[in-house]
Order: structure tokens, then sequence, then C-alpha cells
DNA sequence: ATGCCGTATTTCGTATACGAAATGCGAAAC
DNA sequence: GTTTCGCATTTCGTATACGAAATACGGCAT
């Protein structure tokens, strides 16, 4: 018989809810947040759906407009841009503090993710990629150790999300970006953590270089690991 | 006649005055956040203290024990290290970003910001000395332009805070690191971004070697910068 | 003395109420 | 036609109420 699981509180439902339409772009940067509007779609009274506004107003999803209320946060080219820097400096020090925590079962998961990722990548399924990237870092950040990092990088990576649902699109995912996510992780593998940390760093940089903004008529990009 | 500015709401009041509490050890790791006490003591009603311990408990700064409520999250060595790991890649970055954006007027703040340091570590006032490190670096961090960076050391300074509160003492302020300060932002004032960033790398591994953690009987050691 | 049960009390998530502030709309004045 | 003002409506911060769950305590049975 295991432990009953705690229900979680409406608050952290309603704001799961929130920042799942703030990322996927159902809900669009401007967008306004009309606390009853959300509390009646959402079934609950207005006061669980204020307090998840203002834990995401605390991490910048949304943002307070004078004479407006609460609106979707915008995105822009310097969030993305300040996010690839972060990621330039923090993915290589996940990789250095993981590779010398590889065990047999997580060399054996890691190898999966990057294989789920090809695959997906081949599907042609876009959402899935991007699962399985998030999936994929996400790993490294947390057998890294340092949740610092990872909290850091989590958070990141909800921003990149809703960076990529609005700004960009998934056609033209590629092979290399899994390839070069396999190289990296073999290099971990292998022991050679300052390899595989060097290589981390320059695959994110040319991710950062490669990936365009969305023009207003709608562009296209390659996407980023 | 200036904008009148907006009255700041309970929420975000009584979460600063937590965090404050948490922060200086006035609340220490473990204690137990008792809604209906702290909103007695705030003079308030305790929706919005189960708003703002929402808040702290996304931010790792209070945690939900079974059976016990919410506490104070624990100080560790793990928590330091971390953050002394994501430091040691993150101000770096900050350096290399913020050098090249340096004018007359933010040199100048900067030098200010450095001697500002090494006054408050010759009057021999901890307290005072925290504060100037906390405004030099982050100084730092806002002139980088990299808003992500700078929010996620805002934070990762608060937790620093009490781990200082908790696990430290200030006895020892040496002259030496404000001295590496004011030679990592001459650095930067020459335009030597490379330079000042691997300075402030060295500076940060430094400092996370020389931090000794409080045993239980209360030793004493020298901060960082 | 110990364990169990029932009851009272405490705590907290959340619904509801209240009131202040902001916004919208129509009518009157110019 | 345009501007201003008064009133109605909407929105949201926060206080209060309600009810569920957890905890504490006293009494009774073994």
């Amino acid at each position: 018989m295991e432990h009953l699981q705690p229900v979680r509180s409406l608050v952290d439902r309603v704001y799961d809810s929130l920042l799942d339409a703030i990322c996927t772009g159902e809900m669009k940067p401007g967008d306004r947040l009309a606390q009853d509007e959300i509390a009646a779609r959402l079934g609950v009274s207005r006061q669980p759906v204020n307090s998840a506004i203002a834990m995401l107003k605390a991490q910048r999803f949304v943002t307070e407009r004078p004479r407006r209320g609460v609106e979707v946060a915008p995105v822009d080219r310097d969030l993305f841009q300040s996010i690839y820097q972060v990621r330039g400096a923090l993915e290589p020090l996940a990789v250095q503090l993981a590779t010398p925590r590889l065990t047999p079962g997580t060399i054996a998961r890691g190898r999966d993710a990057v294989a789920a990722g090809m695959e997906a990548m081949q599907a042609g399924d876009a959402a899935a990629v991007l699962r399985a990237d998030i999936a994929f870092h996400t790993f490294l950040y947390d057998l890294s150790g340092n949740r610092i990092l990872a909290d850091t990088m989590r958070l990141n990576w909800q921003h990149l999300r809703r960076s990529m649902g609005e700004v960009l699109r998934f056609p033209g995912m590629t092979a290399q970006v899994w390839k070069e996510h396999g190289r990296i992780f073999e290099a971990m593998v292998r022991g050679e953590a300052g390899e595989a940390a060097q290589a981390m760093r320059a695959h994110i940089l040319d991710a950062a270089q490669r990936v365009q903004l969305r023009p207003a008529d709608g562009g296209q990009a390659d996407t980023d690991g």
C-alpha cells in the first residue's frame, strides 16, 4: 500500500493551467488576465486565481500594466538572447558536474533520451521534439546534482517554450541537433567532462546563432537543442 | 508634479517582510510559518499571508513538511555549494557582458560601489559589508543588460543572505576581497572583458574554497565577495 | 499503565462579501 | 460636434466565513 498522494492545491493547479496556456501560445503576449473570466472558465473562485497570478507575476510570465491590469508578458529578442547567454554559461556547467555522476542506469536513460528526440524529429512531431529537448536537458540538470542550476533552467525553459510558441515554428528540425546531443552525451560517458562541456557550449552558441526570430509575416527557422 | 507611486499590495509587503525575516535569520530553518500568527503580527488578514507563503514556497525559501505544515527551508552545504557553482558560471558572464556597456556614469558608480565596500569593511560593519557586496554584484548584473541573469542572481543572493545568516558570521572581513573587486572592475574599465571575467571567475572559485560552514559550536571564517 | 475513541480545537484552502479604484456610458453644457 | 460630469458597472485587493483535515486532550476500557 502506497502513501496517499496529497491533493494539489487549486492555486498550484490554476498556476499550471495558466502557465501552460501562456507557454503553448493559447494566451498571447499582451492578452489580459481577467480573474473573473479565468475563475469561471476553470470553475473555481477568484482567490486561487489571484494567488496563481501573483506567482506568475513574480516569475515574469505576466506583467502589470498601469491602467490595464495584468497581461501576458511580451516575448522579444532580448528575452531570447538573455536566456541563451545564460544557457551558454549554465549548460556546460551542468555537463561538467553531471559527468562524474553517471551510473550505468543514468547512462541508459541518457541514451534513451537522445534516441527519443531523434525519433520525434524523424516523425516530424514538433511538440514531441520540444518535449524531448526539454527532457534531455532536464535530465542533465538533475544529474548535475546542483538544484539551483536545475531550478533556474527549469524556469528558463518555460520562458523558452513560450518564446518558441510565439516566435518560432518547428518546420525544420534537424538530425544534426540530436547527433550533437548524442556526441556530447557519449563524451560524458567516456568521462571527458571538459570536452563534453566545451561541446555543449559550442552547441548552445551555435543554436543561438541559428535561431531566427519569426518576422511579422511568419518566417521559418531551424530550432535548437 | 510627479507620478503618484502605486501602493504596493499587502501580498508583496508580507512577502518582503517574511523574506527579510528569513534572510536575516530572525526566522530560522525549521521554524513553522503559522498563518494566523503572522497575520496577527503584521496586522493583516490571512489571505495575503497565504499568498505570500505560496510565493516563498515556489522560490524554495520555505518548504512544506507532511503533518507539520510550512517551515523555513533548511540551509545546508549543498545549497551553498550549488549557489557558488552557479555564481562561478554566471558572474564571469555578467562581467563579460557588462564591460562593453560601461559609460562614464557607470564607471563612477562602480568605483563608488567598491569604495563603499572597502569603507564598510574597514568600519567592521558586517551587515553593511554584505549590503555593499550585494550592491556591487547587482550593479554588474544590471549593467550586463541580461535580465534573466540579473533576476537569477538576485534570487540567489537572497538564498546566500540566509545561508550567511545561519551558517556564517562576519568576523574576518578582508581587504583582499575588495581589492579584488577593484581590480576586476578596473580591468573592465580598461576594456579587458576576458581578463576581467577570468579574474571574477577565479575570485568566486577562491571565495567558495575559503568559505567555511559554521560548525555546530560556532566556528569563524572569512567571507567572500 | 496503556491504548483507543470521541470530542474539541486549531489550521488552512478556498468561497464569498465588501469596498476602493478604474472604466464605460449617457446626458447636459458649450 | 465636442467636452465634461455624474452615475453605473466592472475589476480586483483583501477581509471574513465556511468547511475539511489535522491535532490535541480527556475519559473510558482493558
